[in-house]
DNA sequence: TGCCAGGCCGGGT
DNA sequence: ACCCGGCATGGC
């Protein structure tokens, strides 16, 4: 099933493309900013800190919170994400001299545990990184991810964030572009036709891969 | 013009 | 173990 999605997806959006030519940093950077928060935003805070030269891990570490919050203002939650990069940050330095590339030498399961330890890193940001700054197959689930799978009645409601994600990972190939590909093709799904109110399900490229009785909504189940 | 966006944390039951 | 409010900006 989740083979026959993704080549529905790719048919239908082809390739999108994510945080492409930019450096794992920057990804990792990205990664806090788009904490539920509209990728333009961030594309702006990403800007501002691209034109201050920041964009590299010494920098930003040694930069002031204030100022720090100044930059990514525009990404919103400015105060919170200004405390959240210096943590990752001050994990970075700490345990990796400020190195990414030492940073994924740990063994990927590590490392994943470690991020999750970092004050404002949860599951999604944690899988963000690995995948998409380290090219590590571990697949992001988001709110879309569990909105689209819920209303198929592909994983019930109550499912959790490692439950989806078990789930996902079980059914495809254990390999990174693939997992990076697959969500940013989610995305791309969710933005089109599955918000949060307003659905478009019956225009949606799995229309033909919904529940005879439409999309699923909580109390029918 | 409200509602929403590529979450996560902390405090109250 | 839940549930919920707080965090903040800009786009549609």
């Amino acid at each position: 099933m989740l083979t026959e999605v993704y080549r529905r997806l790719f048919d239908a959006f082809g390739p999108q493309h994510w945080w492409p030519g930019q450096s794992p940093f920057e990804v990792m950077v990205g990664a806090v900013l788009a904490q539920n928060t509209n990728w333009k935003n961030v594309e702006k805070a990403i800007g501002n800190l691209r034109r201050a030269d920041l964009l590299e891990p010494r920098a930003l570490y040694n930069v002031p919170a204030e100022e720090l919050e100044e930059l990514i203002q525009p990404a919103g939650y400015f105060r919170v994400k200004a405390r959240r990069l210096r943590s990752l940050l001050e994990f970075l330095v700490e345990w990796y001299d400020g190195s990414l590339d030492a940073m994924f030498q740990t063994e990927p399961a590590e490392l994943r545990r470690q991020l999750l330890d970092v004050h404002g890193i949860g599951p999604e940001t944690a899988d963000s990184i690995l995948l998409y700054a380290g090219d590590l197959p571990s697949f992001v689930v988001d709110a879309y991810t569990g909105r689209v799978f819920m209303r198929h009645g592909w994983i019930d409601f109550e499912a959790d964030y490692h439950r989806l994600q078990d789930y996902i990972q079980s059914e495809l190939p254990r390999e990174a572009p693939l997992y990076n590909e697959y969500h940013a093709l989610l995305v791309r799904l969710g933005k089109d036709y599955c918000r949060k109110t307003k659905p478009k399900c019956l225009e949606c490229p799995l229309r033909e891969l919904l529940p005879p009785g439409g999309p699923l909504e909580p109390e029918s189940i």
